[in-house]
DNA sequence: GCTTGAGGCTATCGAGATTAGCCAATCCGC
DNA sequence: GCGGATTGGCTAATCTCGATAGCCTCAAGC
């Protein structure tokens, strides 16, 4: 029987690709052996659990988000980079529903544990998208707290169906969007 | 062996409970049966499986939350409903962690789903919180969207104890509240 | 008090995570 | 290249949990 050559790594990237495909709920040891072309108890060779490859999802996850929106900021600034950042956000969440959900399943062990690294890079790539606003120092924290509230609400909302009513969710999204960005410049004074 | 007396109701009462105590992902059949002092299959006389269990949940939380939320608003109007709406929305979801996640678990079935229902009622009490603000019509589903996903955003992260800097989140939350309120406020003309 | 159906029980199945233990494939120093 | 050590697959088995089958009794109505 030849190796099939696996590192935690590879698995991981299989279960994330697995969980966009089959949704969270239904990623299971199994479906990603199948999909790696061996057999369930190999896996646990390379991950002790699958709470381990959860983790390991999310950690990716966390750094694939953090980087699509450095990615879209990139170069704007104030509204701009605010918009970019909340569309780039929403993209993922989309494009990646299973690894977004698997990231909301895990938590951090740690302050050595690399899904703190990870988790903190989001929280600065949101924390970015407030910096043109010149917001009051003491409100800071309010206003990145509900900038996260809002863009996990609406991507959790959206990827489970929550909206039924048939007007555009494009349009709630980036009239919310708005909405926040008129918010944040009166804040200033 | 003398009989337990069960009905689906009590059983979904258990089920409720127990996923406020234990947490909605450790519900279990056995959990609730052995609450109930009765084995795990006696409970499928009442209830047809686990999503049913969960289903009649959700239908529970609804018409919990919504009433929570009529009471709060009842008498006021305008600013003072929407915050007290607010309030009441996030103390349900705080005081019944479990009921809440089973609300989002189950998804209506159709037209004549109770579930349906009882949905129907907790987005008209949302809308009503809406009321006071004379909102432009073809706004009006671009704001309930906003306010719904600001309410299920926050109340999802403070319940996985998605607020990990130190800062007092009941001050995140009022002054969350406030900015949508003051431009909701400055929304019409 | 008899019948009958609802409601409880035991036994059992099946899926899915996990562990134990075996054995071949690869790697490393010689 | 060669031989041992280690790695990474496999089969078999265990455990938990949801669900079903089929038995048997309790209790309501005649």
């Amino acid at each position: 029987m030849p190796r099939a050559g696996l590192t935690p790594a590879i698995v991981a990237d299989a279960g994330a690709a697995l969980a966009d495909e089959v949704g969270f709920a239904q990623l299971s040891m199994g479906l990603v052996a199948e999909r790696l072309g061996v057999k369930t108890p190999s896996l646990y060779k390379h991950v002790t659990s699958q709470a381990d490859l959860v983790h390991r999802i999310a950690v990716q996850a966390a750094n694939e988000l953090a980087d699509s929106i450095r990615d879209a900021t990139q170069g704007r600034a104030g509204s701009e980079a605010f918009t970019a950042g909340a569309q780039a956000m929403r993209r993922y969440v989309k494009d990646h529903p299973g690894r977004y959900a698997a990231g909301n399943a895990a938590s951090p062990a740690g302050p050595d544990d690399p899904l703190t690294a990870a988790l903190g890079r989001v929280l600065a790539s949101w924390a970015a998208m407030l910096h043109g606003y010149q917001i009051d120092p003491g409100q800071e924290i309010h206003a990145l707290r509900m900038l996260r509230t809002m863009l996990h609400g609406f991507a959790t909302l959206e990827v489970d169906n929550g909206f039924r009513i048939d007007a555009d969710v494009e349009d709630s999204f980036t009239w919310m969007i708005d909405f926040v960005d008129r918010g944040l410049r009166s804040l200033d004074r």
